[in-house]
DNA sequence: TGTTAGCCTAGTGTGTCAATAGGAAATGGA
DNA sequence: TCCATTTCCTATTGACACACTAGGCTAACA
């Protein structure tokens, strides 16, 4: 039950463009050394949100990479289920789930559901801008 | 993000159980048949369940598991914990955990704290006694 | 003393995770 | 036109966990 770095890395990643995308685009070099994951890794786990039109990229020199959209308009569950597949605790309720046979007589599948809509509750709560915000608050001026 | 077998099965083997325990304990290669789970995989399971004091194991002939306690007293999260590790979806939350070096400009960590505070919340809130209750109303007269 | 159960440890195939590696394609500047 | 920079794409790899299966041992009842 655990959250793969993708996801985690996806979510910082965001946050790093949406924090330093200022004239010039932010570059994956930039962000790998602000967040210490490398380059390589970070192409892959962006090329899922580029394929997503979470966010823009410009090629060439003085390239990068830009947000396609506001980062109020980004949950935190969007950006993860992007990189991570599904979020759902058990596979019986992913959306293509083949149904499972005992489903009629299960009754776990409650606490299940109940979970599920716990964990997307809140990971839809909150949007790319209040990690922004709270990351302004909070310590941003010593990286400075 | 998923709950493995192991925690799917530990849950069901708990409640199979529950529902089973007559005069005499219950054997796994009834609840394997039931459960349709093979008895040498739910050997494995119950061992930490045992381990833990969960369940009381008699060995020998008409020998077989019972409940240590009264299902009320089983949350589903004490289940899920004991077979499965930790619950927390991310390493940092755990007890153990090794502090992370970015932890004081860390703002995702909100985010995950909540979340987890939201999973241990719906697992923690139902017990077995709620399952058995559920299995009781629901499609039980079918299997018997 | 044999059968029936639980107990314990090892092994195994499969897949995912978490990266690294290498090169191709685009683009702006000298 | 060439070069440096940056994104794009695919392959590979080591480690580890998952989901089991297998085999033998021990306890207890009849």
């Amino acid at each position: 039950m655990k959250i793969s770095t993708k996801g985690r890395y996806a979510l910082r990643l965001m946050l790093d463009i949406a924090m330093n995308d200022t004239v010039e685009p932010v570059r994956l070099k930039d962000t790998a050394m602000r967040q210490s994951i490398s380059v390589k890794y970070l192409e892959q786990i962006i090329s899922l949100l580029v394929r997503a039109g979470y966010v823009k990229s410009i090629r060439g020199p003085q390239g990068g990479y830009r947000l396609a959209k506001k980062p109020a308009e980004y949950t935190v569950g969007m950006i993860l289920r992007q990189v991570e597949g599904n979020m759902a605790p058990v596979a019986c309720l992913e959306n293509d789930a083949v149904d499972c046979e005992r489903q009629s007589e299960c009754v776990t599948i409650r606490i299940w559901k109940e979970l599920d809509e716990a964990i997307q509750g809140v990971l839809d709560k909150y949007t790319l801008a209040d990690l922004v915000n709270w990351q302004e608050e909070q310590g941003n001026e010593y990286i400075i």
